[in-house]
This record gives C-alpha cells, sequence and structure tokens, in this order.
DNA sequence: GTTCAAAGCTTTAAGCTTGAAGTAAAGTGT
DNA sequence: ACACTTTACTTCAAGCTTAAAGCTTTGAAC
C-alpha cells in the first residue's frame, strides 16, 4: 500500500499515532477517576508530583515537574487545599516562596488513587509485554525534550 | 541500578515517559503556532481533519476523529467560522446534521500551516530514523485503543 | 544603602475542554 | 397517528490551561 515516504512524513503520522493513543489513554484514566473518585487527573497528577517528593516542594518546582504553567499550578493547588487534601506553607528563609505539601488526608487518599490508577494503566497497556517495554523506553529516552531521570 | 520490577509498574512508567514526551511536544508545537501564525493546536487539529477530508465533514464525525466531545468542536468551529477559514451547511435531507467545511482562505491557510508544522515536527522527531520509525508503528499498531486508519 | 534586575507566586483575560442538559429532527414500533 | 427512542447539534456551568501583567521579595552592582 505505501509509496515511498519521505522521512518527515513519516515522523508526522508517527506523531499523529502517538497523540492519538495518548489522547485515548487520557480520555480513558480522566474518566475512571471521575466516575469511581470524583476527581481529575489534574488533580491527581499534581498529589501524584508531592507523594513523589518525600519533601514539601515549591510551588515552581511543582509546575516544572508537570510541565505547566505556574498560574495552573496555583489554581489546581487552591483547590486541592479547599479540598484539604495539601497544605501551602510559607517559608520563612524566602518570603516569595512557597512550599507545598500533601496533608495526612491528602496522603491516605492519593494511596488509594495510585493504586486504582496503576492497575487501570496495567489494563490499558497489557498488550506490551517486558520486550516491547524495553525497546519503547530506549526509544523514548533518547527522543528529545524528555527530561526524566527515572531509572527504570 | 533497577531492581525486579513488577510489569504494572514497568507499564506505568512508561505512560508516564509518554505523556511527558507529548505534552513537551504539543507545548513545543502550541508555542510555534502561536507566535508564528497566531493560532492554537486545536483550530490546527481540527482544520488538519477537514483538509484531510475532501469532502464536507458533519460535526459528529468531526469530534470522533479528534475524540473531543461534541460541544468542544461546537466552540472551536465557531471561532474558525468567525474567521471566515471555514463554512457551516445546513444538511436539506437530514436537517439535525450540519455540515463543515474549510473555504479557500481557509484551506490556502491551512497548507501554510501545514508546511510549518511538518517541518517542525520532522525537527522535533529528528532524532528518529526509519527503523526507529517502523518499531515505533508496529508498537503502536498494535496497542490498545488506536483506530487509525492511516497505511503508513 | 540605593537602584535595578531577577525570582517566586498570584491574578487576570481569553480560550479550551468536559459532561450534562436542552432542543430539534429522524426513526421505530404499535 | 401516536408514543418512544435515538441521533445530531448546541448551550451551559464548571474546571483546566495558557500567556501576560502584577506584586512582593531577593540578590547584585555600584
Amino acid at each position: 500500500m505505501s509509496e515511498t515516504i519521505s522521512l518527515s512524513r513519516r515522523r508526522l503520522r508517527t506523531w499523529i499515532r502517538l497523540l492519538r493513543l495518548t489522547r485515548s489513554s487520557e480520555s480513558h484514566l480522566r474518566e475512571f477517576l471521575r466516575v469511581n473518585y470524583n476527581t481529575t487527573l489534574p488533580r491527581f497528577d499534581v498529589m501524584a508530583a508531592l507523594h513523589r517528593n518525600q519533601t514539601p516542594m515549591k510551588m515552581s518546582d511543582l509546575s516544572r515537574m508537570l510541565l505547566v504553567s505556574n498560574g495552573n499550578a496555583t489554581t489546581v493547588i487552591s483547590r486541592l487545599e479547599q479540598d484539604g487534601w495539601v497544605i501551602r506553607t510559607p517559608v520563612k528563609t524566602d518570603r516569595r516562596v512557597v512550599e507545598v505539601q500533601l496533608t495526612d488526608q491528602g496522603r491516605a487518599q492519593f494511596e488509594i488513587l495510585a493504586a486504582a490508577h496503576e492497575a487501570e494503566v496495567d489494563n490499558l497497556f497489557s498488550d506490551l509485554g517486558h520486550d516491547e517495554l524495553d525497546t519503547l523506553r530506549d526509544m523514548l529516552k533518547h527522543a528529545k525534550g524528555d527530561d526524566d531521570d527515572s531509572d527504570d
């Protein structure tokens, strides 16, 4: 079926495919969190970042880690704070900075969410076994724009 | 560094990586379209879908193709229509349906955008050669949630 | 110590996105 | 014909997101 197709065209098509996969997966996870836990993906992402860091995080670190604007981080954190799941703490040594962390309640809640989320992702990508994951990891590892520091 | 890690954990990490890559790429493309062409990614996506289809599209087909809600399609199309880039046409044989297509102006504009966009994607994924693209395509092809019908 | 630039966060306006509710038309069964 | 369901689209409220502008604090140069 395929004629000879330019490299740039193939890159474009691959990008579109990638985008479709992540969009439909995100959509599925969003639905899952909404229906079963009455929460949203951005909230989950923020809590995950806070949970991953053992120590309180600066707002700026949070937005950098999540690749969102700092204004965005502000509003999501504000809502989570209203729900009692995170708490803001002004930093004494630098009064510009605000640190954020999960409350005990938030942590407990997140651990429930995280387990369910992982199971859902597991199901979503059940077609990928160890070999495919290895391949994919290597490919993503040296793709541009990947600043991840995780070790698997 | 890595201990033995469960398959589900590896799937989760891969998913997070994938998400980070697409987010940063999307962010880059959004910025590119905004700065150079004063437009947005959702607008571009809609125009791309309309351009790809030679014939006018129903609103519902559009939202299905783009994986967005139908309410969303309505607002984006409305803006594009205000700009004179697309046109809505009521369908006589079924008065519930609205068909949408690019105007001549919209088509001309899109062709400029599309070329620039492809070049930008090409640059963004310049690390991926034919072999990697093959591998990635195969992997994405049989991953769940991929309904793409393209032939490369 | 004054001035000036930079950093950190919040606010704002505009636009995007969703899910749900609303309206209207078409199909289906009786 | 009538009621009922389904389909197509729009509207709505709430929340997300961004870029830009604003405020405060810090640090650096002089």
